[in-house]
DNA sequence: TTTTATTTTTCAATCGTTTGCATATGAAAC
DNA sequence: GTTTCATATGCAAACGATTGAAAAATAAAA
């Protein structure tokens, strides 16, 4: 119950608790006979430091938090997976929270994290988030913010992404050079610098391939039911043949589940294609054509961006943006 | 970047910083008006309290923490939002941990958390937690705990939790009336109890049907690969008939996987039960046979057991066991 | 032996709250 | 005009650490 504190050693000892301190955090100026003396007396007590007391004094402490809008999506648990592991090797802990895709809930967990002081924060914002004024203000108070995947683009802060406008470009290419007339993308928000990104890259493509009249992407949400109900959308807007390129797996997954419904051929009539490489997209039947997003390497990313700024903070003058490759996965639905 | 602390109200306001702390908490021996006075100046001061200072002063938050064993499996996540909501709903926040199944990553976060003074944890043990001891210490040292799924039998603390005998007796049964001559069990690791209570019923069933001499258990882990390489297993020790219950939905799928493989026919032949109800069970070919399990009122309860015990400790003394009903969900594969 | 330099340790303030106890204020009772 | 009793506010000590500056102890130089 009652915790054993720096105090009981110095008693212990006959020392002060300014030398004890000291001693555990290996001030130079102090002999080696006290620091191995305190040393073994704080093991021999089972001393734990408080390290509420710590953050209060320092205001800071070794906890990054992580903020994301689903943890049950691969995409963000695998991420979580990477920013631990570089996080926990450079003797920080992590705080998992997430938005479920509710900036109100976002803006809670980025305060109370603020609140518990942690030493930086990785955020991936929420589909619902259309302004940035809660980080904004966060950052300039002194927080340490690095972004991956969904950012604020108006925020200076460091950033880890794919480049988004190609790997869709590309897939849209692609799916052309495979013999479908024309492409359809089901798109998420478009507030979402992701999703703005990914239908420039689609009408890229189209355009190139002198389709722009041909240009179709609907705005939606980023879960399966959305791709459901724009599948049987698109069926009821009388389109019949095409390549659909889906801003994400799950819209994707729900897509080719209503076209399957509509017995439509895949991908003999109607084409699908995902994003993110989920590992349902290899299980389901057909097993469905996406892009590769290295998702523990961008979690591992921005845990080495943020170490950095906390580490050293005026390297976030100049914020690094770092963009990671995509890989196109070609499977049964293309 | 410097914060608004209680001072700067009573300096501007010419009380001290006594008064103004109890004007904010609503302490009763204070006049409405002060009260009035001092809240106003602290919104327009935009005054944020410091809790960590608090929890320095209090030895406690409004942090619960969750520890599961990985996020990414729709169980823990659905469980973790069961959690939140009812959470959130009491003025709680959470932070999420996960052990990745390895007992050195529990132990690591259970003491950040006690070390960050949360005021609750919800867990779910990891598969290679075999020994109790790193709670135990915690529960000793007066910290509120309270178990979901996976749990310690021999710490006696709040718990939710199925019937996992039941369940498994239940579908083995089941299994046998649909004209199985056997069914083999691909368990789990027997120190979870979890693994040994579905174990138990399994047994008790196979007993029940006089077919003691064919009861079968594997005893391996709890990931897909493990499913798929007890498939394997199974077929190379001759068996190629009978029905499988798995410890859970990625092994049941495992298994499915490497069964297709084989071109084996499913549920001509072999048949296969998962446990959880994953939504994947739904999404593959055949459909997978599984129990559900309510996670998210799982969650819920977990948060409320623990509420409860963190607004009277006197109720640990006799901690509730909560028993939740699963539900068979009969697809394609038994 | 005294002075100076150096190493080692202690003092005391601080971080932002909370809270037991003391005090001030004003009204009611005598 | 005291005494009494609420009611309202303030003082000051915590909580457990860190840290600049001062003091003490020791060693080296004069």
């Amino acid at each position: 119950m009652k915790q054993i504190t720096i105090k009981h050693i110095a008693a212990e000892l006959n020392l002060s608790v300014s030398t004890v301190s000291r001693a555990l955090t290996d001030y130079p100026n102090l002999s080696q006979a006290t620091k191995d003396l305190v040393k073994s007396k704080a093991k021999e007590l089972g001393y734990r430091p408080n390290i509420i007391a710590r953050s209060l004094k320092c205001s800071t402490s070794d906890q990054i938090g992580i903020i994301v809008p689903e943890i049950r999506h691969i995409f963000f648990a695998g991420a979580i997976h990477g920013i631990e592991e570089v996080a926990y090797k450079k003797g920080f802990t992590t705080i998992i929270a997430q938005s479920n895709e509710e900036v109100e809930r976002e803006e809670i967990n980025l305060n109370s994290m603020y609140l518990h002081r942690v030493s930086g924060i990785i955020a991936s914002i929420s589909q619902t988030s259309t302004s940035s004024e809660h980080f904004k203000k966060l950052i300039d108070r002194g927080v340490n913010i690095v972004f991956f995947d969904r950012d604020f683009e108006d925020l200076n802060v460091p950033k880890v992404k794919i480049d988004d406008f190609a790997a869709a470009y590309k897939m849209t290419k692609f799916m052309l050079s495979r013999g479908f007339k024309k492409v359809i993308h089901f798109g998420g928000h478009l507030h979402l610098s992701i999703c703005r990104l990914r239908r420039n890259g689609y009408e890229q493509a189209m355009t190139e391939a002198g389709l722009e009249k041909e240009i179709l992407a609907y705005e939606s949400g980023m879960l399966e039911s959305d791709g459901y109900l724009l599948a049987e959308r698109m069926i009821k807007d009388g389109i019949k043949e095409g390549a659909v390129l889906a801003v994400n797996d799950p819209v994707a997954v729900g897509a080719l589940r209503r076209f399957k419904e509509f017995n439509i051929d895949i991908p003999g009539k109607v084409g699908v294609a995902g994003f993110s490489n989920n590992p349902i997209t290899e299980m389901i039947t057909p097993r469905l054509t996406t892009i590769e997003q290295p998702f523990l390497e961008m979690g591992r990313t921005a845990a080495e961006l943020l170490i950095e700024i906390i580490k050293d903070p005026s390297k976030k003058e100049n914020p690094k943006t770092v963009i990671l490759d995509t890989k196109m996965i070609i499977r049964d639905t293309v």
